[in-house]
DNA sequence: GAAAGTCTTTGCGCCTGCGCAAAGACTGAA
DNA sequence: TTCAGTCTTTGCGCAGGCGCAAAGACTTTC
Protein backbone atom coordinates (compact mmCIF):
# COMPACT_ATOMS: atom_id res chain seq x y z
CA UNK A 1 0.00 0.00 0.00
CA UNK A 2 1.22 3.38 -0.75
CA UNK A 3 1.43 6.73 1.18
CA UNK A 4 -1.01 8.25 -0.88
CA UNK A 5 -3.42 5.27 0.05
CA UNK A 6 -3.23 6.20 3.38
CA UNK A 7 -3.19 9.83 3.35
CA UNK A 8 -6.19 9.22 1.17
CA UNK A 9 -8.34 7.32 4.04
CA UNK A 10 -7.10 9.79 6.80
CA UNK A 11 -8.11 12.59 4.85
CA UNK A 12 -11.61 11.12 4.87
CA UNK A 13 -11.75 11.02 8.40
CA UNK A 14 -12.08 13.49 11.22
CA UNK A 15 -9.04 15.27 13.28
CA UNK A 16 -9.82 14.73 17.06
CA UNK A 17 -7.57 16.09 20.43
CA UNK A 18 -8.47 13.79 23.26
CA UNK A 19 -7.41 15.32 26.46
CA UNK A 20 -5.28 12.58 29.37
CA UNK A 21 -8.71 11.29 31.20
CA UNK A 22 -11.33 12.28 28.99
CA UNK A 23 -13.69 9.85 27.59
CA UNK A 24 -13.86 8.95 24.06
CA UNK A 25 -16.94 6.41 24.09
CA UNK A 26 -18.54 4.88 26.43
CA UNK A 27 -19.44 1.02 26.66
CA UNK A 28 -23.15 0.56 25.63
CA UNK A 29 -23.10 3.61 23.38
CA UNK A 30 -24.00 2.57 19.68
CA UNK A 31 -20.98 2.55 17.85
CA UNK A 32 -20.97 5.09 15.40
CA UNK A 33 -17.55 5.91 14.60
CA UNK A 34 -14.41 3.96 14.80
CA UNK A 35 -11.19 5.27 15.59
CA UNK A 36 -7.12 5.18 14.89
CA UNK A 37 -4.41 6.39 17.39
CA UNK A 38 -1.90 8.75 15.49
CA UNK A 39 -0.32 9.74 19.17
CA UNK A 40 -0.88 9.25 22.97
CA UNK A 41 -2.73 5.98 24.23
CA UNK A 42 -6.44 4.90 24.68
CA UNK A 43 -7.39 2.53 27.66
CA UNK A 44 -10.20 0.35 26.92
CA UNK A 45 -12.48 -0.83 29.70
CA UNK A 46 -15.52 -2.55 30.66
CA UNK A 47 -17.59 -1.92 34.19
CA UNK A 48 -18.41 -4.65 35.60
CA UNK A 49 -22.14 -4.53 37.62
CA UNK A 50 -21.06 -4.64 41.28
CA UNK A 51 -19.01 -1.09 40.07
CA UNK A 52 -15.59 -3.12 39.66
CA UNK A 53 -13.55 -1.78 36.33
CA UNK A 54 -11.75 -4.07 34.39
CA UNK A 55 -8.77 -2.72 31.85
CA UNK A 56 -9.32 -4.59 28.11
CA UNK A 57 -6.55 -3.68 26.90
CA UNK A 58 -4.29 -0.40 25.53
CA UNK A 59 -4.58 1.04 22.27
CA UNK A 60 -1.26 2.19 21.18
CA UNK A 61 -0.05 4.90 18.41
CA UNK A 62 -0.97 3.04 14.69
CA UNK A 63 -3.27 0.94 16.13
CA UNK A 64 -7.33 0.79 15.41
CA UNK A 65 -9.83 0.31 18.01
CA UNK A 66 -13.81 0.13 17.78
CA UNK A 67 -13.80 -0.63 13.96
CA UNK A 68 -15.26 -3.98 14.57
CA UNK A 69 -17.87 -2.68 16.61
CA UNK A 70 -18.99 -0.35 13.68
CA UNK A 71 -18.78 -3.05 11.40
CA UNK A 72 -21.38 -5.18 13.17
CA UNK A 73 -23.78 -1.84 13.27
CA UNK A 74 -24.07 -2.37 17.89
CA UNK A 75 -23.04 -0.72 20.48
CA UNK A 76 -19.27 -0.21 21.72
CA UNK A 77 -18.76 -3.44 24.25
CA UNK A 78 -16.02 -1.68 26.37
CA UNK A 79 -15.44 2.67 27.38
CA UNK A 80 -12.32 4.17 25.81
CA UNK A 81 -10.58 7.01 27.89
CA UNK A 82 -6.93 8.39 27.22
CA UNK A 83 -4.72 7.16 29.14
CA UNK A 84 -2.48 10.11 28.03
CA UNK A 85 -3.27 13.14 25.56
CA UNK A 86 -3.94 11.44 22.30
CA UNK A 87 -4.09 12.47 18.79
CA UNK A 88 -7.03 10.52 16.95
CA UNK A 89 -8.35 10.31 13.10
CA UNK A 90 -12.33 9.12 13.71
CA UNK A 91 -14.58 7.96 10.57
CA UNK A 92 -18.05 7.68 10.46
CA UNK A 93 -20.09 4.16 9.95
CA UNK A 94 -21.05 5.89 6.39
CA UNK A 95 -17.11 6.46 5.14
CA UNK A 96 -15.78 3.67 6.72
CA UNK A 97 -18.32 0.81 5.20
CA UNK A 98 -17.50 3.40 1.49
CA UNK A 99 -13.73 3.13 2.26
CA UNK A 100 -14.07 -0.92 2.79
CA UNK A 101 -16.19 -1.32 -0.36
CA UNK A 102 -13.22 0.97 -2.29
CA UNK A 103 -10.61 -0.89 -0.41
CA UNK A 104 -11.22 -4.60 0.08
CA UNK A 105 -7.88 -4.94 1.50
CA UNK A 106 -9.05 -2.72 4.59
CA UNK A 107 -11.77 -5.97 5.52
CA UNK A 108 -8.68 -8.09 5.83
CA UNK A 109 -6.95 -5.69 7.36
CA UNK A 110 -9.80 -5.60 10.02
CA UNK A 111 -10.14 -9.94 10.31
CA UNK A 112 -6.57 -9.66 11.61
CA UNK A 113 -7.32 -6.86 14.00
CA UNK A 114 -9.38 -9.21 15.52
CA UNK A 115 -7.44 -12.26 15.12
CA UNK A 116 -4.87 -10.81 17.09
CA UNK A 117 -6.79 -9.22 19.77
CA UNK A 118 -8.66 -12.49 20.51
CA UNK A 119 -5.14 -14.51 20.61
CA UNK A 120 -4.48 -11.72 23.42
CA UNK A 121 -7.03 -12.18 25.38
CA UNK A 122 -6.83 -15.94 25.64
CA UNK A 123 -3.45 -15.74 26.29
CA UNK A 124 -4.59 -13.14 29.35
CA UNK A 125 -7.60 -15.66 29.98
CA UNK A 126 -5.10 -18.12 30.45
CA UNK A 127 -2.78 -16.55 32.94
CA UNK A 128 -5.56 -15.10 34.54
CA UNK A 129 -6.75 -18.57 35.14
CA UNK A 130 -3.12 -20.42 35.49
CA UNK A 131 -1.47 -17.64 37.37
CA UNK A 132 -0.47 -16.47 41.22
CA UNK A 133 -1.01 -12.73 41.41
CA UNK A 134 2.30 -11.60 40.99
CA UNK A 135 3.23 -13.27 38.47
CA UNK A 136 0.26 -11.36 36.09
CA UNK A 137 1.40 -8.30 37.36
CA UNK A 138 4.84 -9.29 37.19
CA UNK A 139 4.16 -10.37 32.73
CA UNK A 140 1.65 -7.14 32.35
CA UNK A 141 4.22 -4.57 33.20
CA UNK A 142 6.42 -6.32 30.64
CA UNK A 143 3.68 -6.14 28.26
CA UNK A 144 2.80 -2.58 28.96
CA UNK A 145 6.56 -1.98 28.58
CA UNK A 146 7.12 -3.42 25.69
CA UNK A 147 4.75 -1.51 23.70
CA UNK A 148 5.14 2.01 25.78
CA UNK A 149 8.64 1.60 26.63
CA UNK A 150 11.16 3.91 26.17
CA UNK A 151 14.95 4.14 27.20
CA UNK A 152 16.13 5.82 29.89
CA UNK A 153 19.47 5.27 32.07
CA UNK A 154 17.92 4.08 35.06
CA UNK A 155 16.07 0.94 32.50
CA UNK A 156 13.24 1.35 30.83
CA UNK A 157 10.57 3.81 31.19
CA UNK A 158 7.03 3.44 30.69
CA UNK A 159 5.91 6.55 28.93
CA UNK A 160 2.57 7.72 30.26
CA UNK A 161 1.12 7.83 33.58
CA UNK A 162 0.11 4.25 34.93
CA UNK A 163 -1.29 4.38 38.68
CA UNK A 164 -1.25 0.99 40.61
CA UNK A 165 -5.06 1.01 40.37
CA UNK A 166 -5.02 0.96 36.87
CA UNK A 167 -2.06 -1.62 37.05
CA UNK A 168 -4.82 -3.49 39.16
CA UNK A 169 -7.68 -3.03 36.99
CA UNK A 170 -5.36 -4.61 34.00
CA UNK A 171 -4.10 -7.61 36.07
CA UNK A 172 -7.35 -8.56 37.97
CA UNK A 173 -6.46 -7.56 41.49
CA UNK A 174 -6.14 -4.78 44.06
CA UNK A 175 -4.41 -1.56 43.98
CA UNK A 176 -2.73 -2.72 47.46
CA UNK A 177 -1.16 -5.99 45.81
CA UNK A 178 -0.12 -4.29 43.35
CA UNK A 179 2.09 -1.60 45.78
CA UNK A 180 2.88 -4.37 47.80
CA UNK A 181 4.28 -6.17 44.70
CA UNK A 182 6.04 -3.15 43.19
CA UNK A 183 7.61 -2.07 46.62
CA UNK A 184 9.14 -5.73 46.83
CA UNK A 185 10.65 -5.39 43.45
CA UNK A 186 11.90 -1.92 43.79
CA UNK A 187 13.80 -3.26 47.07
CA UNK A 188 15.19 -5.72 44.58
CA UNK A 189 16.55 -4.06 42.06
CA UNK A 190 14.01 -4.81 39.45
CA UNK A 191 11.50 -1.67 38.94
CA UNK A 192 12.11 2.01 40.26
CA UNK A 193 8.53 3.35 40.77
CA UNK A 194 7.22 6.73 41.33
CA UNK A 195 3.52 8.45 42.02
CA UNK A 196 1.80 6.66 38.47
CA UNK A 197 5.37 6.33 37.30
CA UNK A 198 7.31 3.00 36.37
CA UNK A 199 10.65 2.09 35.02
CA UNK A 200 11.89 -1.46 34.59
CA UNK A 201 15.16 -1.11 35.85
CA UNK A 202 16.02 -4.68 35.06
CA UNK A 203 13.82 -6.56 32.44
CA UNK A 204 15.55 -10.11 32.88
CA UNK A 205 14.92 -10.39 36.13
CA UNK A 206 11.32 -9.36 35.75
CA UNK A 207 11.20 -11.83 33.00
CA UNK A 208 12.54 -14.62 34.66
CA UNK A 209 10.39 -14.41 37.71
CA UNK A 210 6.89 -13.66 35.16
CA UNK A 211 7.84 -17.18 33.70
CA UNK A 212 9.03 -19.22 36.79
CA UNK A 213 7.20 -17.47 38.98
CA UNK B 1 -28.35 -17.94 1.25
CA UNK B 2 -29.90 -20.28 -0.50
CA UNK B 3 -30.27 -24.12 0.22
CA UNK B 4 -28.34 -25.46 -2.51
CA UNK B 5 -25.30 -22.75 -1.62
CA UNK B 6 -24.81 -24.34 1.56
CA UNK B 7 -24.75 -27.85 0.04
CA UNK B 8 -22.13 -26.49 -2.14
CA UNK B 9 -19.51 -25.40 0.29
CA UNK B 10 -20.38 -28.52 2.58
CA UNK B 11 -19.12 -30.86 -0.36
CA UNK B 12 -16.35 -29.09 -1.05
CA UNK B 13 -15.09 -30.34 2.25
CA UNK B 14 -14.49 -33.79 4.26
CA UNK B 15 -16.64 -35.83 6.59
CA UNK B 16 -15.50 -36.81 9.74
CA UNK B 17 -15.79 -38.42 12.68
CA UNK B 18 -14.58 -37.69 15.67
CA UNK B 19 -15.07 -39.89 19.02
CA UNK B 20 -15.83 -38.42 22.31
CA UNK B 21 -12.08 -37.57 23.71
CA UNK B 22 -10.24 -37.62 21.23
CA UNK B 23 -8.22 -35.04 19.88
CA UNK B 24 -9.18 -32.92 16.58
CA UNK B 25 -5.88 -31.14 16.52
CA UNK B 26 -3.62 -29.53 18.76
CA UNK B 27 -2.28 -26.03 19.90
CA UNK B 28 1.07 -25.29 17.96
CA UNK B 29 -0.02 -27.11 15.18
CA UNK B 30 0.29 -25.25 12.14
CA UNK B 31 -3.59 -24.20 10.99
CA UNK B 32 -3.83 -26.41 7.96
CA UNK B 33 -7.70 -26.61 8.24
CA UNK B 34 -10.72 -25.35 9.39
CA UNK B 35 -13.90 -27.20 10.63
CA UNK B 36 -17.85 -26.55 10.73
CA UNK B 37 -19.68 -28.81 13.52
CA UNK B 38 -22.98 -30.23 12.45
CA UNK B 39 -23.58 -32.87 15.50
CA UNK B 40 -21.46 -33.48 18.65
CA UNK B 41 -19.62 -30.94 20.87
CA UNK B 42 -15.88 -29.61 20.60
CA UNK B 43 -13.56 -28.56 23.61
CA UNK B 44 -11.23 -25.73 22.86
CA UNK B 45 -8.29 -25.85 25.51
CA UNK B 46 -5.18 -24.22 26.21
CA UNK B 47 -2.14 -25.31 28.11
CA UNK B 48 -0.52 -23.16 30.44
CA UNK B 49 3.42 -23.84 31.03
CA UNK B 50 2.94 -25.19 34.77
CA UNK B 51 0.46 -27.94 33.39
CA UNK B 52 -2.97 -26.37 34.15
CA UNK B 53 -5.45 -26.86 31.39
CA UNK B 54 -8.39 -23.90 30.34
CA UNK B 55 -11.02 -24.80 28.71
CA UNK B 56 -11.51 -21.19 26.20
CA UNK B 57 -15.13 -22.42 24.74
CA UNK B 58 -17.06 -25.40 23.47
CA UNK B 59 -18.39 -25.50 19.84
CA UNK B 60 -21.87 -26.48 19.28
CA UNK B 61 -23.43 -27.94 16.43
CA UNK B 62 -23.55 -24.68 13.49
CA UNK B 63 -20.57 -23.70 14.49
CA UNK B 64 -17.26 -23.29 13.28
CA UNK B 65 -13.94 -23.14 14.99
CA UNK B 66 -9.89 -22.79 13.14
CA UNK B 67 -11.06 -20.90 10.47
CA UNK B 68 -9.23 -17.77 11.38
CA UNK B 69 -6.39 -19.23 11.92
CA UNK B 70 -6.67 -20.69 9.01
CA UNK B 71 -7.26 -17.49 7.59
CA UNK B 72 -4.15 -15.92 9.22
CA UNK B 73 -2.21 -18.47 8.29
CA UNK B 74 -0.28 -19.52 11.79
CA UNK B 75 -0.37 -22.49 13.97
CA UNK B 76 -3.39 -23.53 16.06
CA UNK B 77 -3.75 -21.36 19.48
CA UNK B 78 -6.24 -24.07 21.06
CA UNK B 79 -6.71 -27.59 20.97
CA UNK B 80 -9.87 -29.17 19.93
CA UNK B 81 -11.52 -32.45 21.90
CA UNK B 82 -14.48 -34.24 21.13
CA UNK B 83 -16.60 -33.14 24.16
CA UNK B 84 -18.76 -35.73 22.70
CA UNK B 85 -18.85 -37.61 20.10
CA UNK B 86 -19.12 -35.40 16.96
CA UNK B 87 -19.57 -35.18 13.10
CA UNK B 88 -17.37 -32.29 11.48
CA UNK B 89 -16.40 -31.14 8.14
CA UNK B 90 -13.35 -29.74 7.47
CA UNK B 91 -12.17 -27.92 5.09
CA UNK B 92 -8.29 -27.55 3.77
CA UNK B 93 -6.72 -24.17 3.49
CA UNK B 94 -6.52 -23.76 -0.25
CA UNK B 95 -10.33 -25.11 -0.16
CA UNK B 96 -11.23 -22.40 1.79
CA UNK B 97 -9.30 -19.82 0.34
CA UNK B 98 -11.05 -20.44 -3.09
CA UNK B 99 -14.73 -20.56 -1.65
CA UNK B 100 -14.04 -17.35 0.34
CA UNK B 101 -12.85 -15.70 -3.10
CA UNK B 102 -16.68 -17.61 -4.79
CA UNK B 103 -18.35 -16.05 -1.88
CA UNK B 104 -17.01 -13.17 -0.56
CA UNK B 105 -19.97 -13.25 1.68
CA UNK B 106 -18.05 -15.88 4.33
CA UNK B 107 -15.23 -13.44 4.76
CA UNK B 108 -18.07 -11.31 6.56
CA UNK B 109 -19.31 -13.97 8.14
CA UNK B 110 -16.22 -14.74 9.31
CA UNK B 111 -15.47 -11.65 10.60
CA UNK B 112 -18.87 -11.75 12.66
CA UNK B 113 -17.77 -15.16 13.82
CA UNK B 114 -14.37 -13.38 15.20
CA UNK B 115 -16.51 -10.53 16.55
CA UNK B 116 -18.66 -12.61 18.53
CA UNK B 117 -15.71 -14.39 20.35
CA UNK B 118 -13.57 -11.55 21.19
CA UNK B 119 -16.86 -9.97 22.76
CA UNK B 120 -17.96 -13.22 24.88
CA UNK B 121 -14.21 -13.29 25.84
CA UNK B 122 -14.31 -9.91 27.15
CA UNK B 123 -17.46 -10.95 29.02
CA UNK B 124 -15.78 -13.97 30.48
CA UNK B 125 -12.45 -12.03 31.18
CA UNK B 126 -14.79 -9.37 33.18
CA UNK B 127 -16.64 -11.99 35.28
CA UNK B 128 -13.01 -13.58 35.72
CA UNK B 129 -11.65 -10.52 37.41
CA UNK B 130 -15.00 -9.05 39.45
CA UNK B 131 -17.13 -12.09 40.52
CA UNK B 132 -16.23 -15.00 43.25
CA UNK B 133 -16.18 -18.26 42.58
CA UNK B 134 -19.31 -19.69 43.26
CA UNK B 135 -20.85 -16.55 40.78
CA UNK B 136 -18.96 -17.50 37.86
CA UNK B 137 -19.63 -21.33 38.46
CA UNK B 138 -23.80 -20.53 38.35
CA UNK B 139 -22.98 -18.31 35.36
CA UNK B 140 -20.82 -20.61 33.41
CA UNK B 141 -23.40 -23.41 34.16
CA UNK B 142 -26.14 -21.25 32.79
CA UNK B 143 -24.56 -20.77 29.81
CA UNK B 144 -23.59 -24.25 28.88
CA UNK B 145 -26.97 -25.22 29.69
CA UNK B 146 -28.50 -22.43 27.32
CA UNK B 147 -26.41 -23.76 24.53
CA UNK B 148 -26.78 -27.66 25.17
CA UNK B 149 -29.82 -28.02 27.71
CA UNK B 150 -32.27 -30.24 26.64
CA UNK B 151 -36.06 -30.23 28.77
CA UNK B 152 -36.34 -32.66 30.49
CA UNK B 153 -39.33 -33.17 33.23
CA UNK B 154 -36.64 -32.67 36.11
CA UNK B 155 -35.24 -29.89 34.57
CA UNK B 156 -32.83 -28.40 31.62
CA UNK B 157 -30.61 -31.55 31.45
CA UNK B 158 -26.56 -30.63 29.80
CA UNK B 159 -26.74 -33.38 27.10
CA UNK B 160 -23.44 -34.11 26.40
CA UNK B 161 -20.84 -34.94 29.92
CA UNK B 162 -19.26 -32.42 31.87
CA UNK B 163 -17.06 -33.30 34.60
CA UNK B 164 -16.60 -31.73 37.73
CA UNK B 165 -13.05 -30.98 36.27
CA UNK B 166 -13.91 -29.67 32.91
CA UNK B 167 -16.19 -27.34 34.83
CA UNK B 168 -13.61 -25.93 37.20
CA UNK B 169 -11.66 -25.69 33.90
CA UNK B 170 -13.68 -23.34 32.14
CA UNK B 171 -14.47 -21.23 34.94
CA UNK B 172 -10.83 -20.72 36.37
CA UNK B 173 -11.15 -22.50 39.94
CA UNK B 174 -10.38 -26.27 40.81
CA UNK B 175 -12.73 -29.11 41.23
CA UNK B 176 -13.03 -29.51 44.48
CA UNK B 177 -14.58 -25.94 44.54
CA UNK B 178 -17.36 -26.88 42.25
CA UNK B 179 -18.19 -29.85 43.64
CA UNK B 180 -18.70 -28.51 46.75
CA UNK B 181 -20.63 -25.36 44.78
CA UNK B 182 -22.60 -28.14 43.08
CA UNK B 183 -23.48 -30.24 46.47
CA UNK B 184 -24.70 -26.80 48.23
CA UNK B 185 -26.51 -26.02 45.28
CA UNK B 186 -28.37 -29.43 45.12
CA UNK B 187 -29.55 -29.24 48.80
CA UNK B 188 -30.94 -25.59 48.08
CA UNK B 189 -33.09 -27.89 44.86
CA UNK B 190 -31.55 -25.74 42.18
CA UNK B 191 -29.89 -28.88 39.82
CA UNK B 192 -29.57 -32.61 40.49
CA UNK B 193 -25.63 -33.51 39.53
CA UNK B 194 -24.37 -36.74 38.74
CA UNK B 195 -21.61 -38.78 37.23
CA UNK B 196 -20.67 -36.80 34.66
CA UNK B 197 -24.12 -35.15 34.58
CA UNK B 198 -25.83 -32.20 35.49
CA UNK B 199 -29.50 -31.29 35.39
CA UNK B 200 -30.82 -27.35 36.04
CA UNK B 201 -34.62 -27.24 38.03
CA UNK B 202 -34.52 -24.75 38.95
CA UNK B 203 -32.85 -21.94 36.45
CA UNK B 204 -34.28 -18.93 38.05
CA UNK B 205 -32.71 -19.25 41.57
CA UNK B 206 -29.20 -20.16 39.85
CA UNK B 207 -29.61 -16.88 37.78
CA UNK B 208 -30.90 -14.73 40.87
CA UNK B 209 -27.27 -16.30 42.11
CA UNK B 210 -24.93 -15.52 39.28
CA UNK B 211 -26.04 -11.72 39.23
CA UNK B 212 -26.38 -11.14 43.03
CA UNK B 213 -23.89 -13.05 44.16
C1' DG C 1 -20.41 -60.14 38.13
C1' DA C 2 -15.99 -58.99 39.86
C1' DA C 3 -12.34 -56.00 39.42
C1' DA C 4 -10.09 -52.04 37.63
C1' DG C 5 -10.50 -47.49 36.57
C1' DT C 6 -12.41 -43.08 36.91
C1' DC C 7 -15.07 -39.50 38.95
C1' DT C 8 -16.98 -37.36 43.13
C1' DT C 9 -17.44 -36.01 47.96
C1' DT C 10 -15.97 -33.99 52.11
C1' DG C 11 -13.03 -33.07 56.32
C1' DC C 12 -9.26 -30.37 57.57
C1' DG C 13 -5.50 -27.18 57.55
C1' DC C 14 -3.19 -23.62 55.37
C1' DC C 15 -1.94 -19.63 52.68
C1' DT C 16 -2.63 -16.17 49.32
C1' DG C 17 -4.51 -12.16 48.64
C1' DC C 18 -8.24 -8.94 50.03
C1' DG C 19 -9.79 -4.87 52.42
C1' DC C 20 -9.76 -1.39 55.92
C1' DA C 21 -7.48 2.30 57.99
C1' DA C 22 -4.34 5.76 58.67
C1' DA C 23 -0.27 8.04 57.58
C1' DG C 24 2.84 9.74 54.25
C1' DA C 25 4.26 11.57 49.59
C1' DC C 26 3.61 13.86 45.57
C1' DT C 27 1.09 17.18 42.28
C1' DG C 28 -1.24 20.96 40.65
C1' DA C 29 -3.99 24.95 41.14
C1' DA C 30 -4.90 29.38 43.17
C1' DT D 1 3.65 28.98 48.87
C1' DT D 2 0.12 26.87 50.53
C1' DC D 3 -3.53 23.83 50.54
C1' DA D 4 -6.59 20.55 48.64
C1' DG D 5 -6.74 16.55 46.23
C1' DT D 6 -5.01 12.36 44.74
C1' DC D 7 -1.93 8.52 44.86
C1' DT D 8 0.89 5.31 47.54
C1' DT D 9 2.54 2.59 51.43
C1' DT D 10 2.12 -0.66 55.02
C1' DG D 11 0.34 -2.94 59.34
C1' DC D 12 -3.10 -5.97 60.61
C1' DG D 13 -6.78 -9.25 60.56
C1' DC D 14 -9.66 -12.17 58.09
C1' DA D 15 -11.68 -15.39 54.78
C1' DG D 16 -12.25 -17.45 50.35
C1' DG D 17 -10.73 -20.96 48.18
C1' DC D 18 -6.89 -24.31 47.38
C1' DG D 19 -4.98 -28.85 47.91
C1' DC D 20 -4.26 -33.22 50.08
C1' DA D 21 -6.07 -37.44 51.43
C1' DA D 22 -9.12 -41.01 51.86
C1' DA D 23 -13.45 -42.98 51.24
C1' DG D 24 -17.39 -43.67 48.45
C1' DA D 25 -20.08 -44.04 44.00
C1' DC D 26 -20.58 -45.05 39.44
C1' DT D 27 -18.78 -47.24 34.72
C1' DT D 28 -16.62 -50.17 31.85
C1' DT D 29 -14.26 -54.23 30.72
C1' DC D 30 -13.32 -58.86 30.57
Amino acid sequence: MAKEFHAYIFDRGDRIHVKMGKTLFCEGDPAQRCYFVLKGRLKLTKLHEQGKTVVVRYINPGELTAAISVFKGKSYPVTAQAAAAAEIIGWNKKVMVDLMEEFPQLAVNMLRVAVDRLDDLQTRYLELCAEQVEQRIARALLRIMRQSGLKTEDGILIDFRLSRQELAEYTGTTLYTVSRALSAWEKKGWVISGRERITVSDPHALVLFAENG
